[in-house]
DNA sequence: ATTTAGCACTCTCCGGGCCTGAGTGCTAAA
DNA sequence: TTTAGCACTCAGGCCCGGAGAGTGCTAAAT
């Protein structure tokens, strides 16, 4: 008799080797295929039987009868839920992965590049890297250029060298010298302070009410980083790796490729979803009909957030046919998001 | 008897007509269809003498025996080159084009985008437009900031209210106060230049060996704007109208589409023949073969240029499938470009 | 000299029928 | 509980044959 093995947990295990099978080929999985997976220590008559309890609970489907079986949306997730838990990488991986930034990555724009790069080539799926939020991130230098009546060129430099720059529209004209204090003071009093603090600071200056000279600064110091930050909610979405589509087997169907040409397009979705993930720190995976925008119903999307001084400003992700190499994808995505975030602290 | 028609003018009408009929259904055309096109004022038989005529010049061709003929690439060509003399456009249209400009049209890159969104709109395929030449713009005011040893950044602001910003690494530290003086320098004397202009005045500065006190602050000037052209042949290409594609039969073949995607994610490509055109003012055409780029072997691409002050700046273009509605698309890419043209100059 | 009608010929594009092979479900035995 | 065996199902490949669309050629008409 052979050794005795958690019902379950073998259940789970063919579940495994089903997904497995079907990622990489594509092709629905037969009970055949899985016994030879097991090097035969169970019999496809076994399998059989398992997989008829597998698709009862709703994990697997067949697409017709006679056909091997297909992971479901659901199984997917009951995968992916078990494979959280157990994500390592190999040292060698690691060292290799965090050997690609040693280069010439001096700005925030390099980082995110690289990343989306990696994320494309290694994994052979979309790379998506969102900007960090321009509020969490640290003022060192802020400079005003009057360009004409009421409108003023905001130029800052981040602490991490980002440049960013904003045309912000003022309420009242103001003239260069004034502007030039403005600055002054901003930079005097709030260099190496988060630019969302800093709009809070400013909040409570104004409001309890300062003295004339201070408030005549504050006042419009707080206008412009008030309209920075609001501008900046067209949060930056990088994406990379499109092109690698072709080699998937989905993309012999016009219809899905038609899907994910859209998907690409919509940025302003991919945005979206990863602006409400923001606050979610690990590994997050929506598979096919989870998602709640309708575009992505027929993929999957793989996310996770990086950091920059303990606080979570920014993600990264995947975007995917539902068939997609979850372990590979979380354990890569989630590595890379935490080198992202040593590699941003490095910078500064 | 008929109305006596000069041989050739006839035998183009035909291969207009097939053309046309090929461009809205990518069927092969038959001699028939062609003569229900022109009314029955000619029979089926004559259209088919004309068109083994036309084949043997090489302007259309037989998918296989006993298939209507299909465009070749030269055909398309003596099309194009015929259609290019006669380009107008109805006067509603111009007025809707040029109308859809009017709302908050701001600064440079609003008219990009809304063009880009344009093409991409009007003609059904991807809409292509490259950034106006830094080297080509004309100062508006320049701003030095020092981000620390050695390393300025440089924030450009042209009469056209476009804001550019380049980090440049100095080949010697420089103090906040001499940076200062260089900035005033530049602004004193070239706001209202162009910006190649100023680096050949700087570089008679330079080199005709000036005073101490002037040759301190045009070397560094001289260093950052010449650093910053250099570094702008990373000319911008905006794209847009990808999915547009999804709808066209060409899609059908997982091939071809593969193609497409990857043209579309070799945007340096696009910039070179962007580039290389520049001189050229007209709209260009190149079909199929006719690109030496070979990513591009198996589609067309139509570009014109835009104008700034007169000059050559820039240049708006349509990547679609060879079978492509020429006519359409060279008279709105026409229109476009000087469209283009004169909201720029409006905007300053 | 052109144009046209007529006819034979070619080739693609279905649809149906047949067969094969892969895979399952069920049952009975181990 | 596992396994072997067997009957059943169904997609996919293949061949065939007819229909339809289109051409090329020739001979007659203009």
């Amino acid at each position: 008799m052979n050794i005795r093995i958690d019902k379950k947990e073998r259940n789970f295990q063919v579940l495994s080797h089903i997904i497995d099978l079907y990622v990489s080929t594509a092709i629905p999985v037969s009970s055949k295929s899985v016994t030879r997976k097991m090097d035969n220590t169970i019999s496809s008559a076994t399998v059989r039987n398992i997989m008829t309890e597998l698709e009862d609970s709703g994990y697997i489907e067949q697409p017709h009868t006679s056909a091997g079986r297909i992971p479901t949306d659901s199984g997917y997730r009951h995968y992916v839920d078990f494979l959280k838990g157990r994500l390592w990488l190999k040292k060698r991986e690691i060292e290799r992965l965090a050997g690609e930034y040693t280069d010439r990555i001096k700005s925030i724009k390099d980082v995110i590049e690289k990343t989306s790069f990696l994320i494309s080539r290694e994994l052979h799926y979309a790379g998506v890297v969102m900007w960090p939020n321009i509020g969490s991130l640290y003022l060192k230098h802020l400079e005003l250029v009057k360009i004409k009546a009421e409108t003023v060129l905001a130029v800052l430099i981040t602490m991490t060298n980002a440049v960013k720059n904003y045309i912000v529209k003022m309420n009242r004209d103001i003239g260069e010298t004034e502007l030039e204090k403005v600055a002054n003071f901003v930079n005097m009093n709030y260099e190496g302070t988060g630019i969302s603090r800093i709009s809070t600071c400013l909040k409570d200056i104004v409001e309890a009410g300062a003295d004339g000279t201070v408030l005549r600064v504050a006042g419009p110091a707080r206008e412009i980083i008030d309209s920075v930050v609001e501008m900046d909610i067209e949060n930056d979405i990088y994406c990379e790796g499109l092109d690698f589509f072709t080699g998937e087997p989905e993309f012999r169907d016009p219809d899905m490729t038609r899907h994910m040409l859209q998907i690409f397009s919509s940025r302003k979705e991919i945005g979206a979803l990863m602006q409400k993930e923001l606050p979610h720190k690990g590994v997050r995976v929506y598979i096919g009909k989870e998602n709640k925008f309708s575009v992505f119903r027929e993929c999957s999307i793989v996310t996770a957030g990086y950091e920059l001084y303990g606080k979570p400003t920014g993600r990264i992700g995947v975007i995917g046919p539902t068939r997609m190499d979850y372990c590979n994808v979380l354990r890569t995505v989630s590595y890379l998001s935490e080198l992202i975030s040593s590699k941003l602290e490095e910078l500064y």
